[in-house]
DNA sequence: TTTAGTAAGTGTAAATTCAACATTAATAAA
DNA sequence: TTTATTAATGTTGAATTTACACTTACTAAA
């Protein structure tokens, strides 16, 4: 019968959290050396059960929390897996989850207990189960939405310079921007606040520190901008 | 401990379809007055539970063939909905998919044993549980999709006019398009072949027919390009 | 057979957006 | 004071998008 409730069928419902940081030398994600069964030894995103009393966006939450310390993150349910042998244990589904963080804030001491590193995208490990695909899907994911709205503040440190945003996005979207285009995109966007502090480390110059301003973004969302780069 | 495997936190898994159809009314959707408990008599959209030997996109499959007789149909994953009371019966996790289908081709009477029935998106009933969302959720995705790719010739029978191709997307995106702008768009892509034949219900002088190239589009669709309407 | 009515079919010009590109400005270090 | 280094800035041509209205082809009715 379709429709009947049979515990027969029930599964474990697993999260996986791709977890995006960025700096100098780009793009970046954060995976674990498993110490634990299966496959203890070789690298996986991070990921957890769903609890019977939790829903899936507090499991995304719980999980990125236990690994980083962090709070108040960014994230977005990306996709459910359910191939039948995806995990060799036991039946299970897993639902992906993305989240950008700045990866200076992150907690290293927790980091370190967990066996996490981060790693560029270009050179990352070998995963466990699905986990390659996971990670393929989501930087599909992030680079689609970048193209759209202006998320990837969220892996900038506060204040940042207009050379650290143009090369967080060229790092999403892997491919050169043309500075002045590019300034003069975000600038129309009016989403930036520009600060008279500056930056020394990059140059005798100096170049200007911004801040993003969080209310005229959320006024723009509201219309729906396209960011086309 | 975060990562072990206890059958304590299995959940049922449930598949929700979003079933669209055009006709000259507008995009419709496909719902089942519920001969079964819970909330048996209300109205809510096709589902139905995950088997453990089954993939998630196969359960869709699956579910859509039961209700409608259709195959090889465009499906879609879109979400998981996990809020713990979103299902009184047992803790179920669903995962929403969504289909386009030709309204003329479905098998009427499974329609009809499933008291299933097509209603404009506007005049929907009220919906169980969170299937309210899931459609609103279904039709953001579809505007979205359809202002990317050109999905939406599954909703159009075989051969079709230029004016129902055009109407289609005005139903889809809700806005008013412009006849020649569109018509011109479309031309560019070359992927529909006119066809010597005309319709002649809509008007004296008639209006030449066209079909969808399949080939063509495929080839298009791996330089992922953009249908700006 | 002529006429009237209806939707189909078609092109252009203005406005906007996008893409390409190079020079000057500010500063610290030598 | 000179030098070296990166920041900051504007313009022009090309491409795309939008707005807009008349003629054509045909059928049905007179």
């Amino acid at each position: 019968m379709l429709n009947s409730y049979s515990s027969a069928d029930k599964v474990l419902l697993a999260v996986d959290c791709i977890i995006f940081g960025f700096d100098h030398q780009g793009l970046k994600i954060l995976l674990i050396k498993r110490d634990f069964e299966p496959e203890r030894g070789k690298w996986s995103l991070i990921g957890g059960f769903l609890k019977r009393d939790e829903i899936l966006d507090n499991a995304a939450i719980r999980i990125l929390n236990t690994y980083t310390g962090l709070h108040d993150i960014y994230m977005e349910q990306l996709h459910a897996y359910s191939e039948i042998d995806r995990d060799p244990v036991d039946r299970t589904i897993s639902v992906s989850y993305y989240a950008l963080i700045n990866i200076e804030n992150h907690n290293e001491e927790l980091i370190k207990n967990y066996h996490a590193e981060w790693f560029s995208i270009a050179d990352a490990p070998n995963l466990i189960f699905d986990h390659n695909e996971m990670v393929q899907h989501a930087i599909r994911r992030l680079r689609y939405r970048t193209s759209i709205k202006p998320i990837g503040f969220e892996l900038l440190p506060e204040k940042f310079t207009m050379r650290q945003l143009l090369e967080l996005y060229e790092a999403i979207l892997s491919k050169e921007l043309d500075k002045r285009n590019f300034i003069s995109k975000i600038n129309s966007l009016e989403i930036l606040n520009k600060l008279d502090e500056k930056d020394m480390q990059s140059s005798r110059k100096g170049s200007y520190l911004y801040t993003f301003n969080k209310e005229k973004y959320e006024e723009k969302l509201l219309n729906d901008f396209v960011l086309n780069l």
